[in-house]
DNA sequence: TATCTGACGATAG
DNA sequence: CCTATCGCCAGAT
């Protein structure tokens, strides 16, 4: 069914994401063919293990909930600057 | 089949 | 900038 599909494609697009790639759940959901799903991508990277969801973020660039830590440490490792329980998406004047 | 849940998103206060 | 609320969607029970 297209749901299945859905899914099935957000697990695709998230395994294509490289090194330095950042995108939000929104993103996913509209490159998986359902726009205003960004809710499901989250349950579905939820349940699912093996995944870069690391490389995912929220719309205003907000680190999963619960896994702030880890997710930051992942950024950080990409090459990302984490300030706070968020993505900066520029350096600027300190 | 019905109802609840949640790693979202946008808007309002 | 932060919290609260509503709307949306797929999965689980």
């Amino acid at each position: 069914m297209a749901a299945d599909d859905f899914s099935r494609r957000v697990y695709a697009v998230v395994r294509s994401l490289e090194p330095g790639d950042l995108v939000s759940y929104g993103d996913v959901a509209a490159q998986a063919g359902r726009p205003g799903a960004a809710r499901a991508v989250g349950r579905l990277m939820a349940g699912s293990d093996g995944l870069p969801w690391w490389r995912v973020v929220t719309s205003t660039g907000r680190l999963v909930p619960g896994l702030e830590r880890e997710h930051a440490a992942h950024l950080e490792s990409e090459g990302f600057t984490i300030r706070g329980n968020r993505v900066v998406p520029d350096d600027r004047v300190s």
